[in-house]
DNA sequence: CATGAATGAGGATTCATTCAT
DNA sequence: TATGAATGAATCCTCATTCAT
């Protein structure tokens, strides 16, 4: 079963990549419980069967599209080095990054994932654990070092790193929901985000 | 087929709605493709066939739950009186209508709605054409007059409500992956947000 | 349940009828299993239940029609005075008397009839008992006589009427399999099948 | 999809005609629409879900009947020789013919079929097109020559061979109703029918 | 490992029948 | 009697999963 041949773990991560792939896609497009083994096995070019051979079952494809997401995210886990350099500077920083991770591929995964921790309290409870939790628990730290230093003006730095990323995130819904303005000016969002974070709409006051 | 009769006319529209927030709870708990019509029967303490009297088929019950938020939601339409007052008080009521609206079973139509819209083509285009085109085409007129009126510092009314709207989409979607923060401190989120929108978080320059 | 008062016998075999005229155009149409007991109730105009008022169940509306055949079918059961006229003006007038009786109410009885009995043993058994047995039996003693008496040649007395009949039931099949000649020349066919039947197709020999 | 590996195709071949044989008997038995697919599968000792291999659905099994029919069919189109031979001759030769291909599983076709047809538009208006039109047209041709020739003396090209093959149908038919008497002396019967359509029942008159 | 035919459990839907009004 | 809403058994069909090749 499990081999130590470098090449033969070389051949069987392609063709776990090959097949979650074809899944994210095909999840995307009709949603986890719509999508059938075929049309994974399809699009993936292979015969269904063959996907027995890498997973488990239909559900270890989702939580294998979960883990290639966490595997990525991890990288990007740089609030750091926020202290160094101006505050509004790190700000567009970081959320250009975060708009710029996100490729065809990842808007499709966002779309999957989405979709199905909605409706599915296994998966949703596993993702929080994983994913959500720990990074609010981050985002809480760093917020508070910056309201402590001045460098911020929230009161509350529990509640304000919900309100930006539910921002991004429902930037990323409202544009999977088809809105066509979202989806060709989509590199003018960042920029109009972070101003919109760092001085909210109101008129200057003198 | 279609009586006249007022009586007999309550009791269908009483079972009909009987039926819908049957299907609501079930599809919200674990999603439009997992959930059985027996689930909902169940649920709505009726036979399966007795379904099939009051809806042609599984999607209809999804299409109805829809005609019912759209019937609600067109109350609120109301952008309308911001000019008499001031925009920061009219921004912070607009807001709290808007997270009052959502009832718990409002969350649960959100839940449904989202999932299914993110991997259903076709009920995402009939949602974004009923109702978020429309609500957007509204929202860039007034914001336009704002911006021109000086009430607001925004300089592209096109995509300022898109950010307003989904962070408000956002943080609903938040809550419902289960953060409990959002959860427990839900009824501060509107006073907070309308701070965030009209003053961001920038230290005051002074 | 069984009253006595000649009106109301007389109301409840017009209901009866009016079901079973219904349903004859229904299973003719359809089938009987595929018409269903609401498209019955529709073609009659009244409601699903009310037929139960006076059949017992759908299996009871087939055989309703057959008895309504027999009833009719029994009057020219009328074989007899053959032997007082010329056996070829008795049969040319024979065949016109079955022609006649075919009203188009008349084919869709037999539409149903060869359909259901076809493929429903048990009907077929009824049927083959009550009506098709009797009267072959009844036409093989004629044959019998008539070839006793050289009034026909045939030597098989017992084979004969098969043919004849089948010839008869055949052709009406053809038409109602759809034959648009057969149903416009449908009036030529009894002097034809008449023809037919004495003298058959070969050149005389001298 | 379509391989082109022929021992797959003879397997395929091979297992589309078990489900049309299983098909066959029980559509005959049951009718049509009381016909399960769990029946059919059973009789063709298979699963249900195999079934679905093979067929689109239920309406595609009666269909792969007909078609297996049509071309079975076509081998006998052979009306041509006429001419060289004596025509009393060749109709008994060409009778018989028919008689012969009426395999125990034919008589089951006819009965599928005829009762299918019969209350079936779609069907019916497939088969009428398909078979029954072409045949009539191709029967006609040739009655019209032999009448032109002298070798028959009917008059009426076009309905004589409705009459002969309406008798050919209906004794089917009537058999299939039960009749235990052409059950038993179904060999006689093309001999019979042959003498019947030549030479009528008329006596001689000399 | 790869294949894809076979399997059969599960789910949407239909419809004969019942029964309260 | 007439009605037609409610019922739930029955049936078609789908599809995740298995396994012989």
């Amino acid at each position: 079963m499990t081999t130590n041949d470098p090449i033969q773990e070389q051949l069987i991560r392609a063709r776990r990549n090959q097949i979650l792939d074809a899944a994210t896609k095909v999840f995307a497009e009709k949603g986890f419980s719509r999508a059938t083994i075929k049309d994974v096995a399809r699009t993936a070019g292979i015969a269904d069967g063959t996907i027995y051979n890498y997973f488990e079952n239909k559900t270890a494809l989702m939580l294998g599209i979960l883990d290639r997401l966490n595997q990525t995210e991890q990288r990007d886990q740089d609030f750091a080095e926020a202290e160094s350099i101006n505050i509004q500077e790190w700000g567009e920083r970081y959320i250009k990054q975060r708009f710029e991770a996100l490729s065809p591929e990842g808007f499709q995964i966002f779309q999957v994932l989405i979709a199905e921790v909605l409706v599915n309290k296994e998966l949703r409870e596993l993702y929080y654990q994983q994913v959500i939790g720990p990074t609010f628990a981050l985002a809480e730290k760093y917020f508070q070092q910056w309201a402590e230093r001045g460098l911020i003006k929230t009161d509350d730095p529990i509640l304000a790193p919900r309100i930006i990323s539910g921002m991004f995130l429902g930037l990323i819904v409202t544009r999977l929901m088809g809105d066509p303005v979202l989806e060709e000016r989509w590199d003018e969002v960042p920029n109009m985000m972070t101003n919109f974070i760092m001085k909210g709409l109101e008129q200057d006051s003198e």
